[in-house]
DNA sequence: TTAAATGCAAAGGGTTTGCACCGGA
DNA sequence: TCCGGTGCAAACCCTTTGCATTTAA
């Protein structure tokens, strides 16, 4: 078991001479809440639901500096939206069906090959910001009917 | 020596009832003299270069026909800008550095070892799809001393 | 008190769309 | 002639920025 670490946040903003505000703690309790990954845009909707009066620039300035606080990483996904990453300590990639658009998390091994295939040109891989576009197992068996 | 995939246009759209026109003509010529991939907003500049009077939507909707008729394939660069792919028949990914900024080509034995690292799961890697980031050995040199 | 953070509104990129006009076939 | 294509301008989506105002510390 893992201490949360969205706990230390605010102590960490204070370190920094940096504030505790409202709209923080909302933004930090949906990303808690959230695993895995979501876009800017995403996130926004979320808080918004959470609560109405959230505004897009503070969000992404949040995120900025959840990422330069290490607690978020961003990569594109395949819409080309900025994805967020939660938690970098599972740092992973992501596989998007472009059939029916779902997406999974690759897994550990998976991330190893794709790291591995470039290791011969000593290309270091950014593995959470993978995102690995094709068709499921699914969509591939209904498209050979 | 492979022939050139570009001559035939012309009569495939005529046979779809499509037309011939100067701006899918200049657009054509500019994909031709391009290897690799483009981004939209590049071709569009390109072709501004060739034929001042270009207009961005034209370019959209031809690339847009363009994929339809497996020319150029699309997915989305680091950035999350459209990029389009030329000649599928030599499809791959990318590998771009986000200490430098430059990018490569996936090689095939590079492009196998990814689609293979997602075989256990039959999921079919779309490869022309694809793109790493992460630091070059160059960045990762200058950063290390 | 006072610098940091917010809200708002506007700008910004890249891409897409609606529509009247143009021009290949 | 006639339908497909074009240019233009406006719309769009997501994200970023400038600036006056609020607020945590």
């Amino acid at each position: 078991m893992k201490q949360d670490p969205w706990l230390g946040v605010r102590d960490r903003l204070r370190v920094r001479g940096q504030r505790w505000t409202p709209q923080r703690r909302a933004i930090i309790e949906v990303l808690a809440q959230t695993e895995g990954h979501v876009t800017g845009a995403d996130l926004v909707e979320r808080c918004r639901a959470l609560e109405p009066a959230t505004v897009p620039s503070t969000v992404y300035r949040t995120l900025d500096l959840l990422e330069e606080l290490g607690l978020v990483r961003h990569g594109h996904d395949a819409e080309g939206r900025e994805e967020y990453h939660i938690l970098p300590d599972v740092e992973h990639g992501h596989l998007t069906c472009s059939g029916c658009g779902e997406t999974w998390e690759i897994a550990d091994e998976e991330a190893t090959s794709v790291a591995t295939a470039f290791a011969a040109r000593e290309f270091e891989v950014d593995l959470s910001h993978v995102t690995v576009v094709g068709r499921c197992a699914r969509c591939r068996t209904r498209e050979s009917t």
